[in-house]
DNA sequence: TCATTTTAGGATTGGTTTATCTTTTTATTA
DNA sequence: TAATAAAAAGATAAACCAATCCTAAAATGA
């Protein structure tokens, strides 16, 4: 995976979240995702200062997206948990490595990033989440013609 | 950077031994390249299990390679340290994301492994060499004009 | 008000990568 | 043969990420 496992939990969670603005509950999320609690409670807690969660504590609290699903873009949430330049610097770490002075890997790895970064500012939770019921809805499809 | 550190300094390692065949101290390599010492000789000796360098012990001994810069692929450096599947898996650590069920980055992230692998196995430490050769007559053809 | 539920925040553990240190082995050469 | 130089190998330390634990703070409801 090209992210670290708190951004991939990230995503995860934020697309299982409900898409009618109730809140939601970190140990259910972590539940129902199989991630572990305590930690998946600690990125909760960070998305929540980059504002794109919010959360009421107490019963009847929990959590909820700040914006409807299709404004939040996948590389907003990188960046809140990796920093806006996840993707910089030369491919294998050669400090002379420039525009000028590129490495044999240099233009193919530019391509690369500029890909990903593209894809990720267009790909919203909104996307996520629609992969998820299609996923959904083909294994229970499945299982009824299975049964 | 896409690679571990580790993988940088062996492949920086790599194309600043001599291509006469003669021998290398680890020490002097770290020394010209600004490298933790102990850290590359750890590094060194891994490239000499997977035959790509080879060495000798003692006065007048140190690290050559086992072949011609340019039969030895930045592929295999790579797989040689982080193993052969290095970019597998999907980008977001999505379990259910497969070809059938694709996340949103699946096929961009896709056409990037592909992009990479082919990169990687075409580009030998000879191009490696290359690219530093360049900045250097580079460097000095600015430091002339400027004296 | 008090008990309960849930997030917030800080401290702590475990594992992996990065980096260092020490001892041993091997080769050279005097 | 003895001294020295260098890689090999193993143990140790440091830093970072992943994960857990514990105590607070806040909201709800009785």
């Amino acid at each position: 995976m090209l992210f670290t496992t708190a951004t991939g939990y990230a995503l995860r969670a934020l697309a299982a979240l409900p898409e009618d603005g109730s809140y939601c509950l970190a140990k259910d999320l972590s539940a129902r995702l199989d991630i572990p609690g305590p930690y998946l409670a600690k990125i909760l807690q960070g998305l929540v200062q980059a504002s794109i969660l919010e959360s009421v504590r107490g019963p009847k609290g929990g959590f909820r997206l700040t914006r409807p699903a299709h404004r939040i873009t996948v590389g907003e949430v990188v960046a809140a948990l990796e920093g806006p330049e996840a993707l910089e610097g030369c491919v294998m770490g050669f400090p002379t490595c420039s525009g000028d002075h590129p490495c044999p890997l240099h233009d193919a790895w530019g391509a690369v990033k500029a890909q990903v970064t593209s894809s990720m500012t267009q790909a919203t939770i909104r996307d996520l989440q629609l992969m998820d019921l299609r996923h959904l809805k083909e294994a229970k499809a499945r299982a009824g013609g299975r049964s």
